[in-house]
DNA sequence: GATGCTTACGATACCCGTAAAGATA
DNA sequence: TATCTTTACGGGTATCGTAAGCATC
């Protein structure tokens, strides 16, 4: 038994029993990691993988027992390295963050320039995704800290803490009737109402993304069916559409810039939609270098002034 | 990094950083476990051993850290064996246990009898040690189940459950003067008291075994100092010693057999001495095979009839 | 001087990748 | 037929053990 064949088992499970494909995402060749699958198979006495003919389609019940320790094992070998990184070259290396658009874009900005102050060495990499796609980057230790609002928090084998809360804010062109139904209600000291936003077509965000199933949860309480033209992955994209007059936006309340967004009027929405936590992840035994816990507090520190 | 390399880590650190040591224990040559060691510290970047010249002498800090996560390491390793062993040979295998004497010879026999007919082809290794030594097998991997009444509670990493609870008992050479005035009490309806006892001299236990502890304790609080004339290891030398009339024997109610005893009385002493609570114990994180699982079934199934 | 660690070196075994053959959809 | 897996084989490398060289006690 060596890594190679236990990091050739995860790979193979990772990417559906595709023994070419596995062998292309180490950087060898496929015979090899059909060779490995077999000798391992062969030292331990037991069939791994269900086969039909040459094709392997699934995992043994000893095979799914064996994934579960091979995963401990080669996060641990991860932990090892991290480890000896964390103290032959204490302030470099690499920190890898995995995060939806709205936090990369509007929240991250100003904590990030904070942490290249205090580690100048450390090598920051973006990655941009869905929050399933982040949790599976955690998982996979592809990524060392995750940021999502939705999804995270349900995920097995991942810890997650509180980051931030936050409202949707709707945004509509200057000079748009609801900012005036708006205005004329701020007047009688009336909030602005579901059924005023709904009667107008609406821009916001994906299904799974910032928050879209809170604003779902809001309409749906108040008996209300939205009519949702343009669903967008991120702000940029719907505030473009909204100048271009399509409908009135929903977006995350970051996403709004009063001094930037000169087209745009931010209309106050807080007791309208519940407010939304956006959650930090990370790999639950995963043994993160010192500057990913420094990053971490920079967050929680920052949160505060969000 | 490859398996020998975690192997000689554990391995070095468990010979007191003797690498010549270690290199007989592992079956190789000192030189290759030498040159490992250094590869390692190469491709981690980081000293693993406090040196003093050529000698080894201890770990750095990282290499305290790595130390733990090559224990898990190996732990899983030899869980991936275990979990092979299961499938592949389902009622096959070996079974070591670890135990002190007076479990070996008096409580496990007939557990280990039956264990026997269930799985005839489990191989049974029965070591015998004190209780700090089978802590030691347990948590180096040596043995699969340990037994023990002393110290098994309080060490790290070590998982306990109770087994079984007994009292000790006094016992005397036929006709002595200890046992007719046991029966003179017990006639007026009185119980043996500890200074009777404590008026002879005493044979039992080490420190340390099988209940000493406990006996101790019960003097100490009745302000008795018992004249302990000679202590052993076990029960079989200390009845030698009674039977030779060097004294009053203390020994676990187990060792005596009415039948095979005929020289011997049984003095009742339930009363005097607090009872000893004897664990089963097994290491945490260890992949137990199924038949292991069922001997401790088998033990705790037994001990309501012990 | 005895013990213990390191370095050098040659034999072996292991691992990898190419290429061909066989299986599956 | 195109994709995928297995088997066979040759080249390269890593590992291992012997032996010699040094440090430590």
């Amino acid at each position: 038994m060596n890594f190679q064949q236990l990091r050739i088992i995860r790979e193979t499970v990772r990417c559906n029993f595709n023994l070419t494909e596995a062998a292309n995402r180490l950087f060898t060749s496929q015979s090899g990691v059909s060779k490995h699958i077999k000798d391992l198979e062969d030292e331990l006495g037991v069939e791994l993988f269900e086969r039909k003919g040459k094709r392997l389609l699934g995992l043994t019940a000893p095979g799914r027992e064996l994934a579960k320790i091979v995963e401990r094992m080669l996060l641990d070998a991860q932990n090892i390295k991290n480890l000896a990184e964390q103290y032959s070259q204490q302030d470099q290396g690499h920190l890898t963050l995995a995060t939806t658009h709205t936090q990369a874009r509007y929240v991250l900005p100003t904590i990030v320039a904070q942490f290249r102050l205090q580690f100048p060495k450390v090598k920051l990499h973006l990655h941009q995704g869905s929050p399933q796609e982040i949790a599976q980057m955690l998982l996979s230790g592809e990524a060392d800290i995750g940021f999502a609002t939705e999804t995270l928090g349900t995920i097995d084998g991942l810890l997650t803490y509180p980051f931030h809360s936050w409202h949707h804010a709707v945004i509509v062109p200057a000079g748009h009737g609801l900012e005036k139904q708006a205005a004329k209600l701020h007047k009688s000291g009336k909030p602005l109402t579901l059924a005023a936003i709904a009667s107008y077509p609406l821009i916001t965000y994906h299904a799974g993304f910032t928050g879209r199933a809170s604003i779902e949860q809001a309409f749906k309480t108040a008996g209300l069916t939205p009519d949702i033209v343009l669903s967008a992955l991120d702000a940029d994209v719907i505030k473009s559409y909204v100048e271009l007059g399509m409908g009135v936006g929903i977006v995350a309340e970051m996403a709004f810039n009063a001094e930037r967004d000169l087209n745009l009027r931010r209309l106050d929405c807080s007791h309208l939609f519940p407010a939304n936590l956006t959650k930090i992840a990370v790999r639950e035994g995963h043994l993160q270098r010192h500057f990913a816990d420094h990053f971490i507090a920079l967050c929680t520190q920052a949160a505060s002034g969000i």
